[in-house]
DNA sequence: GTCCAGGCCT
DNA sequence: AGGCCTGGAC
């Protein structure tokens, strides 16, 4: 069989329609398989919508305020992507004249963009052949050609592209590309993948040997520490409150939360005591629990235990590092999805 | 509730 | 190799 005609046939048959496949423009999509890491199509279009309506062109993501970007980036997660992207628009907008990089080799050096997305832009943008490889291509490849190496491993990853490398289309790599990724996303998903109606029925190794929910291996698992996390939720008479901005190589680096009281270790403290240690300078009328029960956070390596405390003070004191801000203008400030759930879910 | 998919950076 | 986030499947 021509591995790619067949593909190329099913994709003509099956592809999704996507805005960013009806644009040539490197820009727009740059920004889109920026948005795609990690993140669904269903998830992901609404955000590329919002930023090619904020900022329609390179130029005007250069000339963003980080913070703003970050706002608009809030709730998809790996908030490093949106870092990466400002500071790559800035490369691309002012020191190479507002033009993306045309090939593989040059797209590769630019900020948040690796092998995948280097390969994806060069061959759908600039029709440069080369194979992209991401979870969808892994897994199809090892499926069809039964390849039982651990995708979790570096080497693995050559390994791969060399199989892809020898299955592009020379003439369509673009097509190729896209085609093999709706593939993986659409018909040889990671569970229950459409076999019954699979063109590769016959080819497939995996299917053929019955190895389908072994294949792709991957062996490691990442360890999930647990983390207690208590949030100071000040407020005073005039409604002010606290925010921080998180600085440190941490989770949710340069969003915003409130103050917070933050252990690895699950311990009984008093958050009364706590405050009066560490806000000696502010009295308060009451601190009050505001979510009924511990909400449970899971990132991919740790496992948060959340709780809210309303302080209930009279002033807020000017202080290192807090912002203080007026309720009213808590939504401009970006926030991680857990704290902007339970914001949107107060009264007042 | 728990598990998992999905690339890049350091 | 380990850190980084969220939502959907089960």
């Amino acid at each position: 069989m021509i591995f790619y005609n067949k593909l190329i046939t099913w994709y003509l048959e099956n592809k999704r329609t996507l805005p960013w496949r009806e644009t040539t423009d490197p820009y727009a999509i740059w920004l889109s398989e920026i948005i795609l890491q990690q993140t669904r199509v269903a998830q992901g279009l609404p955000y590329f919508q919002a930023f090619l309506t904020h900022y329609p062109t390179v130029f005007d993501l250069a000339n963003a305020e980080e913070d703003d970007v970050l706002k608009l980036w809030q709730g998809l997660g790996y908030y490093s992507r949106a870092r990466n992207l400002h500071h790559t628009a800035k490369t691309v907008a002012y020191e190479l004249n507002g033009q993306f990089p045309n090939n593989y080799k040059e797209l590769l050096k630019l900020k948040g963009i690796g092998e995948y997305t280097a390969a994806a832009i060069a061959s759908i943008a600039f029709g440069e052949i080369v194979p992209v490889v991401d979870g969808n291509v892994f897994r199809v490849i090892a499926r069809i050609y039964g390849i039982t190496s651990d995708i979790s491993k570096g080497p693995t990853k050559k390994e791969f592209q060399l199989k892809a490398a020898e299955l592009i289309s020379q003439e369509t790599p673009a097509l190729f590309n896209q085609a093999i990724m709706d593939f993986g996303a659409i018909q040889c998903t990671p569970k229950k993948p459409l076999c019954d109606t699979c063109p590769f029925i016959v080819n497939c190794v995996a299917y053929q040997t019955n190895k389908i929910e072994q294949l792709p291996v991957k062996l490691t698992k990442t360890k999930v520490k647990s983390r207690f996390l208590n949030f100071l939720v000040f407020l005073d008479k005039e409604k002010n409150t606290y925010l921080i901005k998180r600085q440190e190589k941490d989770i949710w680096q340069k969003l915003y939360q409130f103050p917070v009281i933050d252990h690895f270790d699950k311990k009984e403290i008093n958050i009364q005591t706590t405050v009066d240690t560490i806000y000696p300078e502010i009295s308060y009328n009451q601190i009050k629990q505001l979510n009924e029960e511990t909400i449970i956070h899971q990132l991919s390596h740790q496992k948060l235990h959340i709780n809210f405390w309303l302080v209930d003070c009279l002033s807020l004191p000017a202080k290192k590092e807090h912002e203080k801000i007026h309720w009213q203008q808590i939504n401009t400030f970006a926030f991680p999805i857990v704290i902007h759930n339970f914001i949107n879910s107060l009264a007042f």
